[in-house]
DNA sequence: CAGAATCCCACTCGATACTG
DNA sequence: CAGTATCGAGTGGGATTCTG
């Protein structure tokens, strides 16, 4: 928890945030998540276009380590494994709703707004 | 707004958030106006003690020119400037405050479990 | 005071190849 | 399938200096 520079002796709630969720594509990890509950890796791959395999596993594993979501492993050929959010990282949940209803107004602007 | 990666084809609507606020500091200058409604650089030089006086400038530049915070120049001798949020700017405010909030609450939580 | 410009290093991150 | 390892180009961003 010590990678983020972000100086919280003044307790910036915002900062304190941040330190969990401004890695690039967390939120939008989150988001899936809150969405099917379960993800599989190559499940996030496809959805996460622009996020290489090297960056989901590095996002994964931050957000598996600050104890928001959970691996599983099946010991099954092929290999299995899938993410699920814990009781903690399911805390989580109205700031990525905040995001994806501002995001959602967002698009709708944008669409009206090109015509 | 194409210095972001994010593929928005699909219209995810937590990318097209984060097109938005995903720059390093942004939603803490966001939450510092929200709080103050009117800023000048110097006081978030001294609330952001960790982000650079570079890093502050380019930061609020993007937040302009994405049309989110309004720059004001008074012609005084010192320089004077504040900055405000646009109409736009201040939809995010949902957004920033779920941040907020659930910042707090963390805080309280790491507070208590520390004793 | 409020920034812009320049320099330059550290680290991020994508591409590719490999593994259980 | 679900990753890890390695490498190298590109960039983020701090330090410093300069200006109106």
């Amino acid at each position: 928890m010590n990678r983020h520079i972000y100086d919280c002796q003044e307790g910036c709630p915002v900062e304190s945030t941040l330190q969990f969720i401004s890695g690039k594509w967390k939120s939008v990890i989150l988001y899936h998540l809150f969405k099917e509950q379960v993800c599989h890796f190559g499940q996030l791959k496809r959805d996460l276009k622009d996020c290489s395999q090297r960056m989901l596993a590095l996002q994964l594993a931050e957000l598996e380590q600050d104890g928001i979501i959970q691996k599983n492993i099946y010991q099954e050929i092929p290999l299995k494994t899938d993410y699920t959010l814990t009781k903690f990282g399911k805390t989580l949940e109205p700031v990525v709703l905040a995001m994806s209803q501002w995001g959602t107004y967002y698009n709708q602007l944008a669409k009206t707004e090109s015509n």
